[in-house]
DNA sequence: AGCACGCCGACT
DNA sequence: GTCGGCGTGCTC
């Protein structure tokens, strides 16, 4: 007997066992998806796992419903990976397998319901719904589950289905649907019975009544005669003018034959490729540094200011890895994955490169994943964020991972909960490939490796043409409000610079990283300030669309004309949003364009790129924004930053805070002045001593490093200690504090004092669900996997208890 | 995660 | 009486 363990994408620690025929298991490799019925009556897409012969005992296995592979779509490799992800990161293969693989490969069954026809049905024994449902079936050949349900009105309809089963009226089957489907193009060409000259003119003369169908087929010798290539009925129809119609009466005639071929979605049409650019000595240097630590490490960290050129570097190191016939994947931030970055590597690399992206349709997402598959030309290089480390890559040289210390890198919902930086490094173990992290303000855990000198280091100092670094002022506003010199959130430091950077002709950007308009409104009179109904935090307003929103669940409501409880007219706003500034700054300038960019101004396909172009193209001079500034964008013209305010940053509640107020901080500022002339960068703030802003305006990483590991040490933080983090779910606030304190508590009896919490974080209900979340710091030389181990057995017995069982465990290892 | 089954309150 | 709510258990 022969059996396959398969990975079903539900997050359920277990494989399942199928039997196959013996054909079927000379057929069958590791990483070809099944078809297999899984309960009563669900079927679901499976990945093969292990082909092999132990019987299992406990149960008899069933059979596979089809095989849907010839070849394997995943390969070994990434099986290992998967495995690596699925241990270290805590979560089900189930959840890998759910996160790897396009959308359009993981099939679903939909129960179908038609008539059953072998059988003459008494309508009169019919009850009034089921009638109903019987009725719809003669005017329609099957129903789904959810039509039915529209047409009675109501949710639960499997009664129903179940009685007319009952009653041999109708019957049902699962329909599966394979959701990918090739792009196919429409051709035409003239039928072959017309290829002699002789059946031509005899043609072209029946013709002479139909002059529309005449001009179609005179249009298409002259295009076939210019192009000799294969024609596509659009061309043919743009080109003659002629609609769809025409052209379908000439194939219905057969004077016209149609045809399709396949094409790819994603495609690259670019001129000849350019050659690379030549580095200049600082990158030169660089670059023979990597080359010479990859010799003895695989991982290097290169940290390179802004604006030093490290993609050149980057270029030139793809190119090796290219010449010996290797794949490179290029990780980067989903938001820095734009147009400027893609073109110019295109530039090189020409269709070499293939994107991935989240805003990719399903198709276009498998064309990707099997171009990598079959290591095809298209797929060399392979520029993508967090996900694309899934990719099946079997051939990997290199992964670069540039802008290593950004945050996105790490998935936080749903499982699996990886980081696609730590990731690239296994996955790049299990290559042989080698990985470059790049970054101008890299992460302290990335820097702390390479101190250790578990990854190589190199440093690119210096900018390119040598453009000094922005100089940094800090503008202590307390002082400043003291004596009356702000105008809004407007030092008059800052409304000078802007003023005799605009009268330069050049560009701004101010800094605040909070969207919206006002992030609390708060009744003068009585005090009250609108809340979310569902989450336990006070409401945004945004002014564009005057609601009220909550940036957590997303309710929304139109903006209070008075006060809910008191009913005073006068609401005031307390802090400020991105939206805010942008009205000030009309206001203050109204002479000028100017733009914003935040969540709510990109949400569109392009709405990014728009915002982007504009400011490319001088069409804003003065761009409000958030954090989006900050991912790598490259503009000439811009002279000044102004950073709103520093201090909702620093003092946000993360043992994180100040190295990302630090990282964020620098990386706007590097977007000042990054030709010929030097930038300046102004930061607002009411503590200007505070330790994390010298070191942003003197620009100095390492100071800011040895402060933060000092701290990391003294309180048991990472990269000093691993964490794990555990937050509990649920509707009922006190069931989630009794889970919290049993679960902790479980805990302590293991670990001791490396327990944190149970504690409820800042924002303690999110869509009515209590929070609390549970710590446990892991020093360096206590095992983790026995860690682990401990957890996950502690996790069974919580669960065994009957009273935690709808309590929802949220397992985040490395949560930072 | 789904989904069935079974038990209980709330309506036609 | 049935409909729909949710707790419980199972899926090869």
């Amino acid at each position: 007997m022969h059996y396959i363990d398969v990975i079903i994408p539900i997050p359920l620690q277990k494989l399942f066992t199928y039997s196959i025929t013996a054909s079927e298991f000379d057929f069958i490799k590791p990483g070809m998806r099944v078809a297999v019925p899984f309960g009563k009556s669900k079927i679901y897409t499976g990945i093969v796992y292990r082909v092999h012969n132990d019987a299992p005992t406990a149960y008899d296995a069933k059979d596979i419903q089809q095989i849907l592979d010839e070849t394997p779509v995943v390969n070994q490799k990434q099986l290992k990976l998967w495995d690596w992800i699925s241990s270290y990161y805590l979560c089900t293969l189930g959840d890998v397998m759910r996160a790897s693989l396009p959308n359009a490969f993981i099939l679903e069954s939909e129960t179908m319901v038609s008539k059953n026809m072998s059988k003459t049905i008494d309508e009169s024994i019919l009850k009034d719904d089921e009638f109903l449902v019987f009725e719809a079936l003669s005017h329609q050949s099957s129903l789904k589950v959810q039509d039915i349900s529209n047409i009675l009105n109501k949710k639960n309809v499997l009664p129903v289905i179940k009685r007319l089963i009952e009653k041999e009226a109708i019957i049902v089957e699962e329909e599966v649907y394979e959701k990918y489907k090739p792009k196919l193009v429409r051709y035409v060409k003239m039928h072959s019975f017309y290829s002699t000259e002789k059946e031509l003119h005899q043609l072209l003369n029946d013709l002479s009544r139909a002059p529309k169908q005449r001009d179609v087929v005179m249009t298409l010798f002259s295009i076939s005669a210019k192009t000799k290539k294969p024609i596509k009925v659009s061309d043919l129809s743009a080109e003659s003018g002629a609609s769809s119609s025409i052209i379908k009466s000439l194939i219905d005639k057969e004077i016209l034959e149609e045809y399709y071929i396949q094409i790819d979605r994603v495609q690259y049409s670019g001129e000849e490729n350019e050659d690379s650019k030549a580095l200049n000595n600082h990158q030169e240097q660089a670059l023979a540094e990597i080359q010479t630590t990859f010799k003895d490490h695989q991982v290097t960290l290169l940290h390179g200011v802004t604006s030093s050129g490290k993609t050149e570097v980057y270029v030139k190191l793809i190119e090796d890895v290219l010449k010996l016939g290797k794949q490179v994947l290029y990780l980067l931030p989903e938001i820095a994955l734009t147009t400027q970055l893609v073109t110019r590597l295109q530039n090189y690399f020409g269709d070499q490169v293939a994107v991935f992206h989240s805003k990719y349709s399903a198709h276009e997402r498998v064309e990707v994943w099997n171009q990598v598959l079959l290591n095809s030309a298209k797929a060399k290089v392979v520029l993508g964020a967090r996900s694309s480390i899934f990719l099946p890559f079997d051939n990997l040289g290199l992964i670069i991972v540039d802008e290593e210390h950004e945050q996105s890198f790490k998935q936080f919902d749903p499982a699996p909960r990886y980081h696609a930086r730590d990731t690239a490094v296994v996955s790049a173990h299990i290559h042989q490939a080698k990985v470059l992290l790049g970054s101008a303000t890299p992460s302290l855990e990335s820097y702390f490796n390479a101190q250790q000198n578990k990854y190589g280091f190199v440093e690119l100092m210096h900018r390119f043409n040598d453009v000094l670094m922005p100089e940094v002022e800090l503008v202590d506003i307390k002082e400043k409000q003291k004596k009356k010199r702000m105008k809004g959130h407007f030092s008059d430091s800052l409304i000078a610079e802007m003023t005799q950077t605009l009268a330069d002709g050049h560009q701004i950007i101010l800094f605040q990283n909070r969207r919206g308009f006002s992030p609390i409104v708060e009744c003068s009179t009585c005090g009250n300030s609108p809340q979310c109904p569902n989450c336990d935090v006070s409401l945004t307003y945004h002014q564009y669309r005057d609601q009220l929103r909550c940036h957590y669940c997303g309710y929304s409501i139109v903006m209070l004309r008075k006060c809910d409880a008191c009913g005073s007219p006068e609401l005031d706003n307390k802090g400020f949003g991105t939206e805010q500034i942008e009205a000030e700054v009309k206001l203050l300038f109204p002479e000028n364009k100017v733009g914003r960019m935040d969540l709510d101004t990109t949400r569109g396909k392009y709405g990014y790129e728009k915002i982007i172009t504009a400011l490319e193209q001088q069409e804003i001079e003065i761009l409000v924004g958030t954090q989006m500034l900050t991912k790598g964008l490259d503009f000439r013209n811009v002279k000044l930053v102004g950073i709103m305010n520093a201090d909702n940053m620093l003092n946000f509640p993360d043992f994180r805070a100040h190295e990302r107020s630090f990282q964020l901080m620098l990386q706007v500022s590097g977007r000042a002045g990054r030709t010929e002339e030097r930038g300046k960068v102004l930061i607002q703030t009411y503590n200007p001593y505070h330790n994390i802003l010298q070191q942003v305006s003197t620009n100095n990483y390492s100071a800011m490093y040895k402060e933060q590991m000092d701290e990391r040490y003294n309180f048991k933080y990472p990269p000093i200690y691993k964490q794990i983090k555990l937050t509990l779910k649920h509707k009922d606030y006190n069931r989630v504090e009794i889970a919290a304190d049993w679960y902790a508590k479980s805990l302590r009896q293991v670990f001791k004092d490396n327990i944190l919490g149970p504690e409820f974080p800042p924002v303690a209900r999110i869509r009515n669900q209590y929070h609390k979340n549970i710590l446990v710091k892991i020093p360096k030389k206590q095992s983790l996997a026995k860690t682990k181990e401990a957890i996950i057995k502690i996790n069974n017995s919580f669960f065994n208890i009957k009273d935690f069982r709808s309590v929802r465990v949220i397992l985040n290892v490395d949560n930072y």
